[in-house]
DNA sequence: CCACGGATTGAGAACGTTCTCACTCAAGCG
DNA sequence: CGCTTGAGTGAGAACGTTCTCAATCCGTGG
């Protein structure tokens, strides 16, 4: 193996060349004016030595990495990593870089994670926060002067731009299509946050403000618009919130298809829960969509392929993704400009899994 | 909004206390010896002033950026963003965060990445090469004294360590397992390079091995292999390479299953081929595996929840990606070491897509 | 021939750290 | 008491760029 060698400086090019170190870097930066006769000279010597210009010490001067801090929950979930390939190409676009932290859902690692980020000098965030965001961090750092924008996820109290979709007005649109196939008894799979069931009953417009302000919150909000409007008083116990693993999902929906007026028709609020709604049906020998009607968030790669085809609410998770990356690079690069909150439009697509009521 | 304002340096720390630079640094840095007077002093200093190390100076000083780069062809694909966890989780053990480019399987961006995490200094790259990939460009990398891990592909020529599996045994495991049923027709669905197909056809051992060489190459070796073991002849048409996309592999189903004497069991190289493979099938109303039995590679987070459930070859992915962080940290942080080459044990999961030949 | 102006150049500062070195001071030892 | 020792400290160099500023060069117009 070969021992470390450090790289040649912008020195040695220059004295190879014999110029000095400013007109070497004006050369090989492109700034301020130099003759034809030194660029050439210096742009040779530094092909010869196999030059390549350090970016940290570019950093110093200039005050820019050209790096974009990016915090996932879980890059493994596919919704973050389609959105994160969004991001990552509208940072390449216009020479930015990525750099990426997974913080597992883990409210201080999601703290530890800023702190780092912040350290790095990073000229901006792209921020999917955890459900129980830090906002006094996430403050913090808008605060210091590095722009920030929300994936997904709103945080209340921060000042930054957020990119998502209506996620109240998608749920509400998935419910009524399963109402309008004639279902009366529908359940919703959220996964996460114990306290949405007592809420969902409470008829105060405040609780559901409150309960409006994360995800899975505004989702249920929608869910409970749509039966309120068709005269339907929702009923706590068809609203799962167990857990977001498959097996969590299985789970739920056995507990909910052995209840005395079960469901007919189930919303999952997510792709990896439909499979778990799934698994549980085949265990239990029942059929989608003959016995039970299914509808997912989230247009998974497999939803078309598998039988009964799924149908779904899709999010344009992509656009997502490239639309944070390019408001952040605006703020970055551009001034000021006030806080903007961009909703982009969800599309349902209907296969098989959603039929009528038998 | 705020103007960006610049953070407090360890200078205005430093006179905030009543101290040195020197004594500042060494009291934030924890180097040097310093009292418990002055460390207290510079630390209630820093606290009030809000200050956070640069750690781009810091960088230029010592020589590690604690950064790791980290090239993978597609982030969304399920391989990778898996593989990526265990690569950011393995870094983020040690200190370490992960500088992310995809390089979407194209030549000349993975070149140019190449480049750009060489400017910024990165301690250190795991790389996830395009199937042609530029051996020259890594080599260079190598040479100029960044360490580079190979993940799950080898590149002739590049003496970098590689993690990964033997694919030449699993596809020949694969293979068997379906022979062992009674199928004496199998394809091959390897969606990459169409080169592949006149050279399993050809005898000679010169054409294997250097078929050996890639990834999708190894597998279709072992694949060979198993088939000429059984006394079978393999034949060309029944090894498709129509591409990587699910359409892809669905239309290769279909041009499959009308051949004279068309295939009774198909081994999808990976679980995105399976999924095109159960969508043909569907559409020309055969069923899986009553009609064609199917095996693929790797084991997706839908292959247990979907009908049938898919028997799959599993690779430890999020394994390979850990050791491929490990290897590199040890590199990076340890001296000198000969260069390693490591499989790990792939396990193959017998679900209900593939059953006795009829 | 001289003044002028723009292009070209180089010396040295600056960025914010860590590192090197020399200095002070007090304690310990003979 | 003088000498050694070692902890604590600060001045200033170093890292590799870009930026600032003044100096020089060269051709042009008067």
């Amino acid at each position: 193996m070969s021992v470390r060698r450090s790289m040649p400086s912008i020195e040695a090019v220059a004295r190879e060349a014999g110029v000095s170190t400013a007109t070497a870097g004006r050369a090989l930066g492109g700034y301020g004016s130099v003759s034809g006769k030194s660029r050439e000279a210096v742009l040779a010597a530094a092909e010869r030595l196999g030059y390549r210009p350090n970016s940290l010490a570019r950093s110093m001067i200039t005050g820019l990495t050209h790096t974009l801090g990016v915090l996932v929950p879980d890059i493994e979930n596919p919704f973050f990593s389609r959105a994160l390939r969004g991001i990552a190409d509208a940072a390449h676009e216009r020479g930015w870089e990525v750099l990426l932290v997974n913080t597992d859902e883990d409210l201080s690692l999601e703290r530890k994670a800023l702190g780092v980020l912040t350290e790095r000098r990073v000229d901006g965030l792209v921020v999917a926060p955890t459900d129980a965001a830090d906002r006094d961090a996430l403050q913090g750092v808008i605060e210091a002067g590095i722009p920030v924008v929300l994936l997904d996820r709103r945080v209340p109290g921060v000042e930054a731009d957020t990119v998502g979709i209506d996620n109240r007005a998608a749920a509400r649109d998935a419910t009524e299509r399963l109402l309008a196939l004639g279902h009366r008894t529908i359940a919703l799979l959220t996964g996460g946050d114990e306290k949405l069931r007592p809420k969902l009953a409470r008829p105060g417009l405040r609780g559901v403000e409150r309960l409006a302000a994360t995800t899975v919150g505004a989702r249920a909000a929608g869910y409970r618009d749509a039966l309120l409007d068709a005269g339907i008083e929702p009923r706590p116990e068809l609203v799962s919130a167990e857990g977001f693993r498959r097996e969590d999902a299985a789970a739920a929906t056995t507990r909910l298809l052995g209840l005395d007026d079960p469901p007919t028709a189930i919303l999952a609020l997510d792709s990896l829960l439909a499979l778990g709604v799934l698994q549980a049906l085949r265990r239990l020998g029942l059929r989608c969509p003959a016995d039970v009607s299914l509808i997912a968030f989230d247009d998974a790669d497999w939803a078309e392929a598998i039988s009964p085809p799924l149908s779904v609410v899709a999010q344009p998770v992509y656009e997502l993704g490239k639309e944070a990356g390019r408001l952040l690079l605006d703020r970055v690069q551009g001034g000021d400009r006030r806080v903007t909150h961009r909703r982009l439009p969800t599309r349902f697509i209907e296969r098989e899994s959603a039929a009528p009521r038998a």
